[in-house]
DNA sequence: TTTTTATCGTTATATCTTTCACGATAATCT
DNA sequence: AGATTATCGTGAAAGATATAACGATAAAAA
């Protein structure tokens, strides 16, 4: 029972991780008082053994013939990822795409407020995104002191990513969402999450040369 | 030597697929002529080991006292994902997220070309996103047959999702890149891959919810 | 009440992935 | 030319993760 243990504190695994995070999404998705294993690992399309397996790393227990309370395993689920504390962050790069992240409603659902944008570029400065006026960058120290900023999202040109890295680091950030196709290097006690959607391309592309290799294959054989 | 292999086609793992696309992106941003497995490892936070056995995949080998031919295996990566060869894209949803996609230039790199945006708000068709107009729904079967279309992209609201899904499908689409938070219900021989940023969300905010954790377990032992 | 059944929790087994270890080899040095 | 060295390729060992198996148990049925 690893998550019920308190000494060497447990690591759920990486993998686990990740398949957590899909029965989180599902069980906000439902409305049903109980749900089995084999129902949630139809629907996150695993197996009902790898689900009873990742549930061991949580407290939540289920009961045979029934399955597991829905409400208090969305909730535990909704505390092992802090989702209903706010975690406040800003946004670095008012461009397109960083413009469509601030528009975005749908992050607040995960304890997610975006307190200020930034911008290096002067005609940007005082520009409205929705109720967030662009700031330059002279104002950032200031406003990730005065709120508490745990957070900060990159959004600028791939070139100028490490410099503003950098500069959230030097001010004391502890996490960074780094939109840009770079390699961030950072310290040790920083985590980044990288979003780096020509990565999810290669698949696909991937995915395409694969199914054209296998085609002519079938078409030789 | 898997990578020479013919007979049962060699399907690489997926941890060495992820980590052959980071070095893809290294080889596109280095110079020099060769590089050893050391460096590509220390370049992309992993080992050389690693790196070398990762490689075994690939036809590519390298010189002992050298490293590897950064143009040839740079070369063999493009072949793997097919980043020369153009795939005609088409997105649906003209919102604030698919426009900065549409927007972005970044994709030609890796041989997207996005030939049409689809969207089903009569107020916004006509409209331009750089030099595409937004065209209705009724009219995408017609361009993914007139352009040999491969892949769509959603970018429609959630509730929406499923349902543009089952029209690329029933369309011939193959390939899907998922903006949205659903998860799509697809045939077998078609391929989703998932750019669902809540779920980078989560893995931010469990981070600094083991942070916090651990700041308070210090304080206390 | 007893039996049957669905579903859980957990231990054992199998598979997959990473790391280790080391001999082979091409370049450089003496 | 022969010795030295950096780096590769790969097979073996270790470690991590997934699957299978099965006894335990609560609910439902008999
Ligand atoms: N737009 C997309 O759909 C998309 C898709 C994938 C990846 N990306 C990546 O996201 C990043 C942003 O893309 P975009 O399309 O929004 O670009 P953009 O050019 O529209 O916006 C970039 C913004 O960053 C600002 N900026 C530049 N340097 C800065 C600095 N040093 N400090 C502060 N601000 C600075 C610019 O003034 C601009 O407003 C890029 O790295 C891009 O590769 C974008
Ligand atoms: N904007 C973001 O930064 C962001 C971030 C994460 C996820 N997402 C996801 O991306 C998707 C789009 O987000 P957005 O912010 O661009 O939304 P949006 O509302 O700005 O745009 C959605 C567009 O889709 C169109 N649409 C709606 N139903 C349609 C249908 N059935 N067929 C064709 N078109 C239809 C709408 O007319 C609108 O133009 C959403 O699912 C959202 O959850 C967006």
């Amino acid at each position: 029972m690893p998550g019920q243990q308190d000494k060497e504190p447990i690591v759920i695994p990486k993998p686990t991780l990740d398949r957590l995070k899909l029965y989180h999404r599902l069980l906000n998705e439902i409305e049903q008082k109980y749900i089995s294993s084999d129902e949630i690992a139809q629907r996150v399309g695993t197996n009902a053994e790898q689900v009873r397996k990742d549930l061991t790393y949580l407290k939540t227990t289920g009961k045979p013939k029934v399955g597991y309370d829905v409400a208090q395993l969305r909730q535990e689920l909704e505390e092992l990822f802090g989702v209903k504390k706010t975690t406040k962050v800003i946004l670095v790069g008012a461009g397109h795409l960083g413009s469509a992240l601030v528009n975005y409603p749908g992050f607040a659902n995960y304890g997610i407020e975006i307190v200020a944008v930034f911008d290096n570029d002067p005609r940007k400065i005082g520009m409205f995104i929705g109720e967030l006026s662009i700031l330059p960058m002279k104002d950032l120290a200031r406003v990730i002191k005065r709120f508490r900023v745990e957070i900060g999202i990159i959004c600028v040109p791939k070139d100028s990513a490490q410099q503003v890295a950098d500069i959230l680091v030097s001010n004391g950030i502890k996490g960074i969402w780094n939109f840009t196709p770079a390699r961030l290097v950072v310290p040790d006690d920083v985590f980044v999450v990288d979003e780096d959607m020509s990565q999810s391309l290669l698949t696909l592309k991937h995915f395409l040369e694969m199914k054209k290799q296998k085609m002519q294959e079938s078409q030789r054989g």
